[in-house]
Formats: C-alpha cells, sequence, structure tokens
RNA sequence: GGGUUGCUAGCUCAGUCGGUAGAGCAUCGGACUUUUAAUCCGCAGGUCGAAGGUUCGAUCCCUUCGCAACCCA
C-alpha cells in the first residue's frame, strides 16, 4: 500500500493521477513525441458518414487519430470512448481482444482528459454512429488534474476566464466564439486586400501618446533611458503613412487604454483602422455598409442576426442621422434652440443628473446628452454624423460649418462599433487643434492629446485629402457571436490578480 | 468610486429559521464485449472564500477584507 494519509491530503484525483505518471515514467518514457497524427475527427466523420457499412467492412479504411480523451464507457472487456480534437469529437471502440489483455488492463486506468493516439478501422456501431475499431492505442500526455464535470462543464465565469485553457476543453461554445473570432478578422483582412488596402504594424509604444482622447500606460526604456507610452491608436501613423504614399492601408492590432473595466472595456483590445486618400467619410460609410452587410452573411448565412434577443438587421440601408437630429428624435421636450443654448443645455443635463466637465463647451455638452439619452436607443445599424469640433481634434472641419466635422460614428445594439472622418489634412489648423488640447490638459482633462510636432510636421509634407476609420474589433465579434460581455470574446481578458 | 448578489467536494449544485453538511458527475474498488451524460454495487473525498466579532456553540448572524457577476456614476 502507498501511504494513504498522501494520497488523502490536499488533492486525492492529482494524487492518483501523479501516482499512474510515476508508473508511466517507470514504464518508459512517459512523454513521447513520436505518434504520427493522420487524420482530423470531424474529418473523418464527414468523408465516411455517408458511406454504407458493407463498403467500409469491404474496404477497409485505417485512420490514425490524435487528441484528448473526454469521455469513457468501460463494459468490462469492450469500452467505447469519446476522442476530442481541433476539428472536434468522434467515437472509438476499444476492446480487450483488439489490444491485448495488458494493454487493454492499462487503457482501463487511464483518466478524462489524457491525450492519446489511436489508429483503427472504420466502422458503424448498433446505432449507426460511424466510429473506430481501436487496434492500437497510446497514452502521449498524462493528464494529472480533472476535468470539469463532462456533462455541465465549466460555469463559474472567474474560472472560465482564469483557465480559459479549460473553457475551451469543456465548453464547445467558447471554442465556436474563438473560431468565429478568427473567421471575422481573416473576413475583415482579406476583404480590405481585396479593396487594395496595404496592411502594416505601427509602433505599439509611442514617445507622444496620440491618436484618441484615452488615458495612456506609460512604461520605459532602459536604454534610450526615455518614457515610452503604449499607444492608445495607430491613427497619426497610419496617416504619416499616407503621407508617404501609401494611399490605402490598414492596421488590425491591439490598443491600450488605461480606464476601467466594464462589459464593454478591456484595457486592451483589438482595432482596426484604415485609411484611404481620395475618398471623404461618405465613401466610408458606403464601404462600411458593404463590410458588415459581407460580415454578416459570411459568419451567419444571413443579414438579420439577433442579439441578446434584439433582432439587428444589416439588409437595409443603414440609417443616418446627426447628432442634433439624434438628440431632438430621443429628447422630444429638447428643442433645436436649446441646443444653441449654453446655459439650457446645463439645466437640462443638471436635471437629467449627467455629471459635466469644467469647461465644456455645447458640443461636449451635445455629447453627454447623446451618450446618456441616445446612444442605447440605437439597436439597428446607425450611423451619426455632424460630431462637434470641440471633441474631434483629429477630424476635417464641414466646409459650411466650422463648429462641425466631417465625421461618423456607426452605433450597433446600443454600442459604439465604428468612428470615421475625412482627415483634417490642414497643418496649421491640427497645430491649433493640437493647442487647443494642450489647454484642455493644463485644465485638468487628462485624456486631453498632446502637441505632436512631428506629426505636424508630415502634415507639412503633404496629407491628401484622406478619410479614416477605425473599427473595434472586439465589439464587432460580440455582435456576431452573440455575447453580453467583451471578456467571452477575448481569450484572455484582464482580471483583477487571484488571490492564492 | 457607490449599490446589489455570489463564493459549500475536482466539476455542477442542494442545504442548515445557529447544533461543524448532502446529491449527481468525476475519482478509487467490484460486475459487465455495441455504449451514447452507459448501467448496477460499494468505498472515499469538505478549514462551507479569508480574518475577526457575537454566542455554550457559527458554514449560517454581524464587521472587515479578497475575488467575481450585475447595476449605477
Amino acid at each position: 500500500m502507498t501511504d494513504q494519509t498522501d494520497i488523502i491530503d490536499i488533492q486525492e484525483q492529482i494524487s492518483q493521477r501523479r501516482s499512474k505518471l510515476t508508473a508511466l515514467r517507470t514504464g518508459g518514457n512517459a512523454y513521447p513525441n513520436h505518434f504520427k497524427r493522420l487524420h482530423l475527427a470531424v474529418d473523418v466523420l464527414s468523408t465516411y458518414n455517408e458511406h454504407s457499412p458493407e463498403a467500409l467492412t469491404e474496404t477497409p479504411v485505417i485512420v490514425q487519430l490524435a487528441g484528448r480523451l473526454m469521455l469513457k464507457r468501460v463494459m468490462g472487456k469492450a469500452s467505447f470512448i469519446h476522442l476530442q480534437d481541433m476539428s472536434g469529437r468522434i467515437q472509438l471502440y476499444v476492446t480487450r481482444d483488439a489490444l491485448g489483455i495488458d494493454a487493454y488492463e492499462d487503457f482501463k486506468h487511464w483518466d478524462i482528459g489524457d491525450i492519446i493516439g489511436a489508429t483503427g478501422q472504420l466502422f458503424f456501431t448498433k446505432t449507426s454512429e460511424l466510429s473506430v475499431k481501436v487496434s492500437d492505442l497510446q497514452l502521449l500526455t498524462k493528464a494529472l488534474r480533472p476535468l470539469p464535470d463532462k456533462f455541465h462543464g465549466l460555469n463559474d465565469q472567474e474560472m472560465c476566464y482564469r483557465q480559459r485553457y479549460v473553457d475551451l476543453m469543456v465548453n464547445p461554445a467558447t471554442r465556436n466564439t474563438f473560431k468565429l473570432r478568427s473567421h471575422l478578422v481573416s473576413y475583415i483582412r482579406n476583404f480590405l486586400i481585396q479593396e487594395q488596402f496595404l496592411e502594416v504594424e505601427t509602433p505599439m509604444m509611442h514617445a507622444i501618446p496620440g491618436g484618441a482622447t484615452a488615458k495612456p500606460f506609460t512604461t520605459h526604456h532602459n536604454a534610450l533611458d526615455m518614457p515610452l507610452f503604449l499607444r492608445v491608436a495607430p491613427e497619426l501613423f497610419l496617416k504619416r503613412l499616407v503621407v508617404g504614399g501609401f494611399e490605402k492601408v490598414f492596421e488590425i492590432n491591439r490598443n491600450f487604454r488605461n480606464e476601467g473595466l466594464s462589459t464593454r472595456h478591456n484595457p486592451e483590445f483589438t482595432m482596426l483602422e484604415f485609411y484611404q486618400a481620395y475618398a471623404d467619410y461618405r465613401d466610408l460609410i458606403t464601404l462600411t455598409e458593404k463590410l458588415l452587410r459581407g460580415l454578416s452573411i459570411e459568419l451567419t448565412g444571413a443579414s438579420i442576426i439577433q442579439y441578446q434577443g434584439q433582432s439587428i438587421d444589416f439588409a437595409k440601408a443603414f440609417q443616418q442621422l446627426s447628432v442634433k437630429d439624434s438628440i431632438l428624435r430621443f429628447n422630444p421636450d429638447i428643442t433645436l434652440s436649446d441646443l444653441d443654448d449654453i446655459d439650457r443645455l446645463k439645466t437640462r443635463l443638471t436635471s437629467l443628473k449627467i455629471a459635466m466637465p469644467a469647461n465644456a463647451g455645447l458640443g461636449r455638452l451635445h455629447m453627454e446628452l447623446f451618450e446618456h439619452t441616445v446612444e442605447h436607443h440605437l439597436i439597428d445599424p446607425t450611423f451619426i454624423t455632424e460630431y462637434p469640433t470641440e471633441i474631434s481634434p483629429l477630424a476635417r472641419r464641414n466646409d459650411h460649418n466650422p463648429d462641425i466635422t466631417d465625421r461618423f460614428e456607426l452605433f450597433i445594439a446600443g454600442r459604439e462599433i465604428a468612428n470615421g472622418f475625412s482627415e483634417l489634412n490642414d497643418p496649421d489648423d491640427q497645430a491649433s487643434r493640437f493647442k487647443e488640447q494642450v489647454h484642455q490638459k493644463e485644465a485638468g482633462d487628462d485624456e486631453a492629446m498632446h502637441f505632436d510636432q512631428d506629426y505636424i510636421t508630415a502634415l507639412e509634407y503633404g496629407l491628401p485629402p484622406t478619410a479614416g476609420e477605425g473599427i473595434g474589433i472586439d465589439r464587432l465579434v460580440m455582435l456576431f457571436a452573440d455575447a453580453p460581455t467583451i471578456r467571452d470574446v477575448i481569450l484572455f481578458p484582464q482580471l483583477r490578480k487571484a488571490q492564492d
């Protein structure tokens, strides 16, 4: 007998599995790596499912599979097990007669979670399930920790996030979400490449954080002895590339913002940004509609999707509304003249219990009102246009009204999905907007932008008339995966440090 | 930052109007050569999130803390 108290101690099942590993080590190489997988579970099923049992008997099909042992039904001298690989699951039939007495006896002590390699012949069971009659079975990697409940899987959300690998093993819905995410990104990438955009990578570490109004993470370069900031947006670098002559560029990469966590915010998130010379924001609206409509068909086979019980229609032309019109639509008691009167606006916001930033101008007040009373109503895809210049320091002023910019944001399911505008390519106007941002920063707005002289210099070389857009990839995945929180579409979402 | 809820066996969950806890699955032992969350029999497995307090007695009541979820700012 082994020391009973040791086995009972701490975690019984891990100890049991460790003793099995010790036996494996004694018997030879416990971690063999010679097994060659030749087939995938679901490929095999889809290729041979329509064959007749007779055909499989007449011309035997031998397959060689590897994966994780997920289910085990031992009935004396014969067993059924499920093997799960990257494609899905297949059933294997394991018998003492085929394996031999010793090998079968060893197999009976293998655990759910173990990684195995199997060779065998395809056949149909009594109930016509295509399965593998195993002739050779090998334990490739011993799993020392038990898997969650074979039926209920892993439900504890914290565990799903902290131990995503376990979540992925046992919850097919999680696997599907991240397959969909990969599919979505590759579709967008191909779409843009077909539209003749060039994929580029710009710095993640910026000496001057810019391109968005957001708080950056700070770090330090030792050799250069200089502070660096994780980027909040790639915008200013992508536009430098347009100055350089790359007239259509895009980047899909991470941004970092030092802000709170929520169901819609992770400190690092993935953003698509693309810039197109000789286009304006209206061209981007057209492109965005085309992209999303195609994406919906590609991912779901339909142009109307269900998100959290709401129906979202990508088929019909997306609505367009100006900021002001949208406020008026969802606040019937507010008049157009209210929107031009800063005192009346402040009174209104106060009565709605909306906190106002100090020194807020009309534009900022409009946006506060918009965020609190309009945004969550915008379920079907809606472009909001005519954003105030005050809060759009990188966007081109409207030719007829300098207080607004040629900018839009796209809202779906009450959330901002995209932000695009005709780019400000007048270096003098850009310099004065940066100055205004610096002024805001000095007044206490730590999200305001810095003055980026090198960017101004780039503009002085001449940025062609250009339009650019950013699309939040995580939020887009949430929509198509019907995920209520951003953590469900990020493999390893940021959490607080776990307690030991 | 504020509020609400949760934290019990490896997993999924019960439960104790305060008397230190149960089930299913998994594990371990036994039976079983076509199962489908296999079935049947048996054993074992817990600092009831952490620390204090109240109490004869706390997993339960109170306080603080940790982590998470949801809502609000």
